[in-house]
RNA sequence: GGCCCCGUGGUGUAGUGGUCUAACAUGCCGCCCUGUCACGGCGGAGAUCGACGGUUCAAAUCCGUUCGGGGUCGCCA
């Protein structure tokens, strides 16, 4: 490259560029061949350029054109001139402009690419996590890498300015009891023992609260070991926080105003804050949900009390059990096909409900299977309660409300899709807070955290520890947009005694605890200031500014659904020696 | 661990028991072409239909197993 040092960037050139002399860098887009005339289009991070090679301005560039394929990686020099008014090219930002190349030096050949290095390609994802780095080429992935890297400067720019420091905390770390499946890695210096990888730095941040650092964030990566989804990766990225000597207020009011500062710099869009504010059990009865997606509405109504004393054997007898009778209002939906409406039990079903009644408010009047079991009465109350009106479609459900509400819930969101009734440009940002403080594990008989055990009761129910627990409110909130729970966090405990009533609370010795934990609570009698924090899902964040559909998008290097990398081949075997360094015997046999 | 969807030239699809010696588009290769921008024209190469087993006179097509990918329930404090 001696003598030909990149001047410009492709995106950059504009008309003002016109007559300057430029050296670009970059890889063929796409060549196309006249004969006498060939156009190479030039690609760069920064976007696409037209250069024109013609035999009659450069001899020697023209017949090296000839040869140059897609995917060439090469350096032109030429000069940028403004195209003739009827070979301007609207659909690209540099269409008023090519450059008429003079030189070229091919770089580096390409083989031809699996897939199209262009925008909105239809390919197996398959093909596109094997060669992840002809994926990344593709303009909207680099479109998206940008986004996210400018999301977290944005970050680390606010907390910077807010007097927080970014501490980083340690990924080899002890593995403590509860929540996710660790990652373990082998220590080889101790035989037999283990670190885990962090599933988040929780201990360490209340420890840094007592180590006096005040303010704390840290763009954090965790582990989880357990199945993934479409926004759920078995490592992904944290935007951890921790402050000193603040109530729950202040970190959501420090956390609004992150989102609305990183919404209105990255993506133009301003977010008015404070946001809404629900208690979980609002939440829960109306939405059926702890992360309600706000951007439409067909809330879940409690109908138990106009139905009470009816002939339904079934709504009664689970009236009669304490549950509930709910329904939602699907508008203007009266006209559902019988088969569609079974194939809603069926959906219903696999969530777990029993049954799905309906009613339609047809101009015939209401159809349903099961008014001939209502009083007139009855069918009035109903209708006058949901107010529903010609058009509508009631779907109704009876259940314990650990059961009616979810599963009612969840056919709010897949009623809401089929119907189209959700606006993806709405952002609906909103706070769900009081949360329980524990939720009872069937499977353990007993007991556990919903958020973390180092989450502070609210203190009107402290009383309630050791004898009610279901009973007791957590200091705990989530943040949540459009239906994803973009993060959450709580208030902690900092004195150890209420720490140990909670170890209590869920079958937890104090011998356990400290076996565990001892060095967290030890600590805690060393002058602990009152202490809170929270933490955002960096990658469901971005995904979400970037309209995308999966994580997978907005990770450069991320796992397929059986946590697997395709481009590296992770995870692999290793060579026994590597296992007998880590005292690691192996009970599956290699395969052949 | 359960349920659902997908797997056919490089890529995306069609073909759902025989007429498939597998079609179409695009990409690729060659020739032609001086204003294209998804350039165009002509010609060519390229697939034992994810793998294995079974049913059948006959399988891309039906059945079973398995592998890979995706979605989801469980799980994810």
């Amino acid at each position: 490259m001696l003598g030909l040092k990149r001047t410009n960037s492709c995106g950059e050139l504009m008309s003002n560029f016109a007559g300057q002399e430029v050296v670009l860098c970059g890889w063929v887009s796409r060549r196309r061949d006249h004969g006498g005339l060939i156009f190479v289009d030039l690609r760069d991070r920064s976007g696409i350029v037209q250069v024109v090679f013609s035999p009659e301005v450069a001899q020697d560039a023209f017949l090296k054109a000839e040869t140059v394929r897609n995917e060439y990686v090469l350096t032109v020099r030429g000069v940028v001139k403004l195209r003739d008014s009827d070979t301007i090219n609207p659909n690209m930002p540099t269409g008023e402009v090519e450059v008429n190349g003079l030189e070229i030096r091919i770089l580096n050949a390409a083989k031809t690419p699996p897939f199209y290095i262009q925008d909105d390609i239809d390919v197996d994802e398959t093909l596109r996590l094997k060669y992840r780095y002809l994926d990344l080429r593709r303009p909207e992935m680099q479109r998206n890498i940008i986004l996210r890297h400018r999301a977290t400067k944005l970050m680390r720019d606010y907390f910077d300015s807010n007097n927080f420091l970014e501490v980083e905390t340690p990924i080899l770390i002890k593995s403590t009891p509860e929540g996710a499946r660790d990652y373990l890695v082998p220590s080889r210096v101790h035989p037999g023992k283990f670190f885990a990888l962090p599933q988040s730095p929780q201990i360490y941040k209340q420890i840094l609260m007592v180590a006096g650092i005040e303010r704390y964030f840290q763009i954090a990566r965790c582990f989880r070991d357990e199945d993934l989804r479409a926004d759920r990766q078995p490592e992904f990225t944290q935007l951890d926080i921790e402050m000193s000597f603040v109530d729950q207020e202040d970190i959501m009011k420090m956390m609004e105003k992150m989102l609305a500062y990183l919404f209105k710099e990255a993506n133009g869009i301003e977010i008015s804050a404070p946001f809404i504010r629900m208690t979980y059990d609002d939440a829960m009865n109306k939405y059926g949900s702890d992360k309600p997606d706000l951007r439409f509405g067909m809330e879940l109504m409690d109908i138990s009390e106009a139905v009470r004393g009816s002939e339904f054997k079934v709504f009664e007898s689970v009236l009669k059990a304490g549950g509930r009778v709910k329904a939602i209002k699907v508008p203007n939906y009266s006209h559902i096909p019988r088969k569609e409406l079974d194939g809603l039990v069926e959906y219903v079903g696999s969530f777990g409900g029993k049954g799905l009644a309906w009613m339609c408010y047809t101009p015939d009047g209401i159809k349903s299977q099961i008014t001939k079991f209502f009083s007139e009465e009855i069918v009035g109350k109903i209708t006058a309660m949901t107010e529903a009106g010609e058009g509508d479609l009631l779907l109704l459900m009876a259940d314990k409300p650990a059961v009616v509400n979810p599963v009612l819930g969840q056919l709010r969101l897949e009623m809401a899709r089929r119907l189209d009734m959700i606006d993806p440009d709405k952002l609906c940002f909103l706070w769900v807070v009081d949360f329980p403080m524990f939720e009872y594990d069937e499977e353990e008989k007993r007991w556990v955290a919903m958020h973390h055990m180092f989450t502070a009761p609210r203190d009107e129910d402290i009383q309630y520890l050791e004898q009610d627990p279901g009973r007791v409110l957590a200091k705990a909130y989530d943040v949540i947009l459009n239906g994803t729970e973009l993060g959450g966090g709580s208030l902690r405990i900092y004195q150890r005694d209420l720490q140990e009533k909670v170890f209590n609370a869920i079958g937890f010795s104090v011998e356990e605890a400290t076996e565990k934990f001892g060095y967290l609570l030890e600590a805690f009698e060393y002058g602990t200031p009152p202490h809170g924090g929270i933490a955002l899902g960096i990658d469901r964040l971005i995904m979400l500014m970037a309209g995308r559909p999966s994580l997978r998008d907005v990770i450069a290097f991320p796992k397929t659904q059986s946590a697997t990398d395709l481009m590296a081949q992770a995870p692999g075997t290793v060579a026994p020696r590597q296992l007998k360094d880590l005292h690691v015997k192996l009970d599956v046999l290699a395969k052949k």
